[in-house]
DNA sequence: ACCTGAACACCGTTCAAGT
DNA sequence: ACCTGAACACCGTTCAAGT
């Protein structure tokens, strides 16, 4: 591998690559470091341990977050348009799953500003201050989740055909299930033989999310 | 450590408590063997390998998942029914936000299990198979969100004064942020000198998760 | 059937040293 | 300031061997 001078955010652009075509158990310092052309220990001048590595890396796929939404539209509007970029980014970078729930997001610029935006427009939905953090941790929890239990996902390690070979196997050990114990999931199984449409998975995940915020809010004005 | 003889339900019991304990990372091969009194080679004639232990122990401390319901109650009782008793269960084992995570939950028998009781329910609910089980999941992966997210959770392997000291730090680092580019941060980080209210916290969260599946039922209806 | 001992290829991290 | 080399205490796992 060429061995140009390193800098923080190239070292966090590469481990993120690796990160989503490999999975994140695959960002070890070593690898990491084999694949930048340097030595493992040339990593620990740029970030202090393997924690703030991966800080790192999650603050720099955050930033990509970014809403179009016009400030005078409703705050549903707007908070669908939150939603719908953090779960865009998420899509793009499926190692922000495992990465956001191992890395103290707070400490990252990125999710402070993203962090910030959702409370201003929690507020205006009618929540206080401590209400609008739950709710945001809601969304984001939620948009994670969506992605992390897309239909059909697999680990990020395994090449085409194996992937295949996996979401067999798995319709498989549903489909032997007792019928008698287990009649709908082995229904559903049957299902699994259609590829799913993935723009309606996500688009009933997105209206989960805020038809949640949206009824509790009704609740509360 | 005494030394009787091993059983996967043993192996898995000692595996939960270490992991509600210390965290999910300090359940290593070598770390349980030691525990348990044996080899670490031992533990592998009882699992496969390490992922196996680890759905083991996902589907022995899932087994306790058991919503106390009214069949003659309508589904929306019912489910909030189940959301509270999976809540409930992830609570008392914190280790399963990260366990949930990693393992091929639906190999796990206690997970079909809870899985084909949500479908049969949201049918009643009006939503096909497929739809179903996507509500499904969104419950599922709200249910560990909330505990993942609970206010002033810090790493499992922290000590009492140690987690109080962390808890601090993190209140700092939010205070200190800028409060023209973060003002709602700032503002927020204020609230956290107060404990919270777990209750009201659970109860936001359920009410957001069943809100958004109640939302969604009466625009397909 | 159930467990041990030795060995292999990995980890993250420290510390002294080089330029 | 930026990087290397050697060393330490850990991992999961295999394989042959013991009872």
């Amino acid at each position: 591998m060429v061995s140009e001078r390193l800098t923080r955010a190239a070292v966090a652009e590469r481990a993120l690559c690796l990160a989503d075509a490999e999975g994140l158990e695959a960002v070890t310092i070593r690898r990491l470091a084999q694949v930048l052309g340097v030595t493992p220990m040339a990593l620990y001048w740029h970030f202090k341990n393997k924690d703030e590595l991966l800080l790192g890396i999650a603050d720099h796929a955050l930033s990509a977050v970014k809403a179009t939404r016009d400030p005078s539209d409703p705050w549903q509007a707007q908070l669908r348009a939150m939603v719908e970029a953090l779960v865009r980014v998420i899509r793009e970078h499926p190692c922000l799953t495992a990465l956001l729930q191992v890395v103290d997001k707070h400490q990252a610029a990125s999710f402070a500003r993203a962090t910030n935006d959702a409370l201003a427009l929690l507020g205006q939905a009618g929540f206080g201050l401590r209400e609008s953090f739950w709710v945001a941790s809601y969304l984001l929890q939620g948009a994670v989740g969506l992605v992390a239990s897309e239909p059909d996902r697999c680990p990020a390690s395994l090449t085409g055909p194996e992937a295949a070979e996996w979401r067999r196997q798995r319709r498989l050990t549903m489909e032997k299930l007792s019928p008698d114990e287990f009649p709908m999931v082995v229904a559903f199984a049957r299902t699994l033989e259609d590829a799913p449409d993935l723009e309606r998975y996500y688009d009933l995940g997105i209206d989960l999310l805020l038809a949640g915020v949206e009824g509790v809010a009704k609740r509360n004005g």
